[in-house]
DNA sequence: CAGTGGTCTAGACCACACA
DNA sequence: GTGTGGTCTAGACCACTGC
């Protein structure tokens, strides 16, 4: 009764966390069973085995049937990224935000688009820029192309009022992504949006996503230098 | 019996990931209560909790005792990014992982590490840098700081065989972290070793682990623009 | 083949948040 | 107060995989 009342889930993966702190099990190291965990701690396996799923899942153990449960040797962690509207992003640290267009065209879609998100040889693509603000510092220099097969209202929309993003949330339903981080040098257009000089570094992040197979956008946003994608574990 | 013989939580999350493509239910909905949903895909309610949670961790749904679960307004979604130790991404790639020392020094912690990662006044400081290749190919600078109050035994190792990353993983238990992306600008020593011209783009990621509430390391480490750091979801 | 994790079940109680 | 999700339990069967 001077304890804790009962063992949950949470209180198995703070103790088993505290066990790999303190080498009492060390890296390449075997687990018990989750039985025996289970009859240790005083509780049900269930609860030990949603501890132990959750611990693996983090990258800290790696669990085999038959083999059993094992601390990672090398503790490949993941890390997690929250991918908000930048809206929302912009709102929560205070700022006002601002949005305006800078371009907006239908076209054939080019060569190099093609090949990236594996369209046809004729595919029409609508051709987004815009900008983004926080207050009155530009924030990202946003660059998108949008597959009018796949999203053929596009024709018949403007983005003068709302961000092609926004409008792709609410219009067109959820679908796979990839995302992508890297580094670039500002171009023309880049250092005249962001207010940088030509050729400074730049951050970037590039996400492509499908729906049910078809590719229905590429966009590549860009973001001042010393911009940072920051998480904790 | 011609269907699917069982009704596990993969499936449950599978169909209701299906209606939210489908827009059955679209953002701000309401969906039935968890015992509803139960009874129609015939499984246990724990089944249904098990997808709902998953969906909801996974930035879909947003879930609140007595108010329910609910589509979330703008998919919040994340994105999971793995951090393998250097040398294993170099070998899974299928090169030659090669490292190399650069530098290594006891020092006074300068005051910007001081204020960035709380040291107290007269800590001392290991500053260590070293070079990772791929195959000859130059992949990764890296410029770390060690806590000797922490870590003191650092002053007898050497990093001339082994990174210190890999050393760290091995001799110091397991801590919190936080990580960071961002773009920067090529320094003298970064455009030497990874032989990129002065002030070019540099893909950048940095790295400050804590053990107990106290600091550990802190590093950097920079790659050739063009570096991209990729996830799928 | 046998041991371990993976998952499902039915039922129970609890904790929170809204009215 | 009362309804919803959050979690625990005890037991069961399954599926992989190492021997």
């Amino acid at each position: 009764m001077s304890e804790a009342n009962k063992t949950g889930f949470r209180d198995v993966k703070e103790e088993i966390l505290e066990r790999l702190r303190d080498r009492t099990w060390g890296p390449g190291d075997l687990l018990p069973r989750e039985i025996a965990l289970a009859e240790e701690f005083g509780c049900a396996r269930t609860t030990v085995n949603r501890a132990l799923r959750e611990l693996s899942d983090e990258g800290l153990l790696e669990r085999k049937r038959k083999a059993g449960t094992r601390v990672r040797m090398s503790p490949l962690r993941s890390a997690r990224f929250e991918i908000p509207l930048i809206r929302d992003e912009i709102e929560a640290s205070g700022s006002v935000y601002r949005y305006r267009l800078v371009s907006q065209q239908i076209m054939q879609a080019p060569d190099w688009l093609c090949a990236r998100l594996d369209l046809g040889d004729n595919a029409q693509v609508a051709h987004v820029r815009c900008m983004h603000f926080s207050g009155s510092a530009p924030y990202q220099f946003e660059d998108r192309w949008i597959n009018c097969g796949i999203v053929p209202e596009i024709g018949s929309t403007t983005f003068e009022q709302e961000s092609p993003n926004e409008w792709l949330v609410r219009e067109v339903p959820f679908s796979n992504a990839e995302i992508s981080f890297f580094a670039a040098a500002a171009d023309t257009a880049m250092s005249e949006f962001l207010q940088v000089q030509n050729g400074e570094a730049i951050f970037a992040s590039e996400r492509a996503t499908w729906r049910e197979g078809n590719p229905v956008t590429l966009a590549r946003m860009y973001f001042q230098r010393g911009h940072r994608m920051t998480t904790y574990y």
